[in-house]
DNA sequence: TATGAATGAGAATTCATTCAT
DNA sequence: CATGAATGAATTCTCATTCAT
C-alpha cells in the first residue's frame, strides 16, 4: 500500500475526503468519545472500510489530533473576526460568541470537543493544551479589555472564561445537528453567556 | 451463596467501600470517559485487583448506572435546597447554582458527569435519562417562576439551561482537586453563570 | 487483569510456566522467525489462548527479548566452564563447542537463535547486542590464548569466530529434536569446527 | 491482454528489471525474513511502489520461490566449478568454499538464503527442497571422494556439511555488504572451514 | 473478601492483493 | 508501466468477565 500521506494539503480530492473523514470523525468523538468510537464507527458513516482510514491518516490518535487542530482553527477564526469587528469589549465577547456557535452548529460542523486531551500523545497534546491555552488566554483578554472600557464588569477573568468557554464546548454532547435548534443556540446562546439572567 | 449485592445499603462496610468505589469511579470517569476508563484503573485507586470490584457491582455498565444515580441524587439536593429556601427565581437559581458547585467540588465529590448514557443498558438507560429529564424541567421551572416574578428577564428556558448545565457539566475537565481553585469557583460561578458580564 | 509482572523471578509456580512459555516461543521462532511466528502458534503449543500469554509476557518483543536473554546466559554458562576447565587454547575451544552444542540440543534447549535482531527496540537491540559481542570477544580471546600457546594455528580471530559461531547458530534451523541426531550433533561438531577436514 | 509474466526472459528490459527486484528482495529476506519484509520495503528500495511489484512476479510467495530458485543456481554453480577444475576432494571442497562466497559477497550477491521453505506452497517447496537437498548430496560426495582418496579425514559427512552449510548461511546475518570485510571473508573462510584450527 | 489465572470478544493495525486509470 | 485507492484477512493487544481457591 502506497499512502498519500506524504503529500501536499493542496491536492484536493485527497484533501476533500481527508476532510469529510475528520468530520464524521468529530461527530463521532463528540458522541461517544475517543475510546467509545471505534474507527469502524467513523467507517461506517463514509461507507468505507475501518483499513481504508489508514490511507488517510496514520492512525486513531492522529484522528483526534486532526480534529482538534480544525477545531482550534475554527475558535481562532471566530476569534479574529470578532477583535477585527472592534467596538468595546462587550460587543467583542458576545460578537465572538455568536460567530463561535455559528461556525460549531454550522457547516463546518462537527467540531470536536476538547475533551479526550489525555488520549493525545504527548507532543500533539502539548501542542492542542497550548492551542487551547493560546486561546483562553485571547479571550481573557478579551475580557479584560471590556473591563477597562467599562463595558464589562468586574471579575475573576480566568473564571468567567472557564465558564463560557465550558458552556460552549457542551454543545456537541446535545446538538446533534437539528436545523430549527442550531437556530436557536446561535440565536439564544450569545445574550445569555454575556448578558446573564437578570430581568 | 449470599451475594453481597443482594444486602441491604444499611450494612455499613460494604456500603462505605462501595461509595469509595462509586467516588473513584467518577473520578476516572469524568477524566477518560467510560470506554476510556477499564476496571483496574478503578480497581487501581482503591489498591484493588479489578476482579474485587465484581464483589460491589455486577459489571462494568452497573457501575456509571450507580455514578450517574448518585449524580442525579446530589443535583436534586441542591435543587431541593435551593428552592426550599424560597425568595424570588433569580435568587434561587442563584443559590441552586452555588449548591450545586458546593457538592461537585467538595467532599461529596468527584460526581460523575452524565456524558455517556449511550452507553448504559435500555432499562437504565431511560431511568438516568427520566432522571436528568426532570432534574432539567424542575430548573427551567425554576427560570420560569423567575421570568413570571420578573426576577429573570424573557429568554428560552431550554436554551438558557443548557448554557448553564453545560457550564457546569464542563467543571470536572479542567478542575482536578485543587481547593483553592475549589474556593474560587464557589465564589465566581453563580455569579458570572446568573448575572453575566454587564456592568 | 492483574499481573504477575511485577513479581519477584522466585515465585516457583509463575516461573515454571514462563519458562515452558519460553521454550515454546524459541521453538517456533527457530522455525519460522519472529514475524512468522503468530502468539497463537505458541499459545497452542500450550495449550492455551494467545491471550494468557499476556500474562507473563508484556508483549510479543519481549518474548523475544527474553529468550535472547536465556540463550545469552547458556552460552556464557558454555564459555564459563570451558575456560574454567583450562589446559590450552585448542582445548578449551574444543571443549566450549561441545558444552555449548549440549545444552542446545539438549533439554535446556530449545534456544532462540540471534537471528532477529532488528525485531527487538531499541533498547534490548542495544542490550542483546552487547551480550553477544561480549561473547565473541570472548571466544575470540580464546583463540588468541591458543595462538599464543601454539596450539592454534595463525588466523584472522574476527572471522574464525564469525565462521563457527554461524555453524553452531544454524543448527536450530535444522535440527528439531531428535535424540539420535542429537548426539550425532555432540559428536561431531566440536571435532569437526576445531579440526577441520584435513586426514 | 498480454501479460509480462508469460514473456521470454532473454525480453531484456524486463529480465534486468526483474532481477534487480530479485536481489532487493534476498536483501531484504535475508536481513528481517519473509513474513518481516513487506513488499513495501522491496518497493522502497527499487524506488516504485508495491503495485508495481505485481508486474514483475504473481504474487509474494513466487518472490521468495525465484529468489530460491536464484540462490540454487548459485550455488549448483560454484559446485559446478569446483567439481570441473579436478583435484583431490579436500581441494575442490576449498575451491568448492571459495567459489561460493566468492560469489554472495561479491556484485550476483545479494543471494536468498534459503531459510524460509516453509512458507512456499507445497509444489514450490518440494522443488526447491529437491534442489536444495541434491545440492547437500553433491557436496557430500565430495567429502566422500575425498575421504576415499585419503585427503580428508574419516567423518560423518551428513554432519559436516551441516556445520559447512550453517557457516555459509550465516553469513547475510553478519555481513552487509562492505568491501574489505568482503575481500576478508573470501580469503578467511574456505581455509577456516577446510583446515580448521589445528597448528 | 480478594486474588490468580484464564478466556472470549472486540479493537487497532498491517499487509498482500486487486483494479481502474 | 505504474499509481491511487480500497479491501479482507490476519495479527497484536486490551479488557470485561469468570471461577476456583
Amino acid at each position: 500500500m502506497t499512502t498519500r500521506l506524504a503529500r501536499k494539503p493542496a491536492d484536493s480530492r485527497f484533501a476533500l475526503k481527508r476532510d469529510r473523514m475528520l468530520k464524521a470523525a468529530a461527530f463521532c468523538f463528540n458522541q461517544k468519545g475517543y475510546s467509545g468510537t471505534s474507527l469502524k464507527d467513523v467507517a461506517d458513516q463514509l461507507g468505507l472500510t475501518d483499513a481504508a482510514l489508514y490511507y488517510y491518516v496514520r492512525n486513531k490518535e492522529e484522528l483526534v489530533y486532526q480534529c482538534y487542530l480544525r477545531a482550534a482553527e475554527v475558535g481562532r477564526e471566530a476569534m479574529d473576526r470578532a477583535v477585527s469587528d472592534g467596538g468595546n469589549g462587550f460587543d467583542q465577547v458576545r460578537r465572538y460568541l455568536r460567530y463561535h456557535v455559528e461556525i460549531m452548529v454550522g457547516d463546518r460542523g462537527p467540531v470536536a470537543i476538547m475533551s479526550e486531551i489525555p488520549s493525545l500523545k504527548p507532543e500533539h497534546r502539548d501542542e492542542v493544551l497550548a492551542l487551547s491555552r493560546s486561546h483562553s488566554t485571547r479571550f481573557e483578554a478579551m475580557l479584560e479589555r471590556g473591563i477597562a472600557d467599562g463595558s464589562i464588569a468586574q471579575c475573576d477573568v480566568r473564571m468567567t472564561g472557564n465558564a463560557i468557554m465550558g458552556a460552549l464546548n457542551w454543545i456537541p454532547k446535545w446538538f446533534h445537528g437539528d436545523a430549527t435548534i442550531a437556530q436557536n443556540i446561535v440565536d439564544e446562546f450569545p445574550h445569555i453567556l454575556s448578558s446573564g439572567l437578570k430581568s
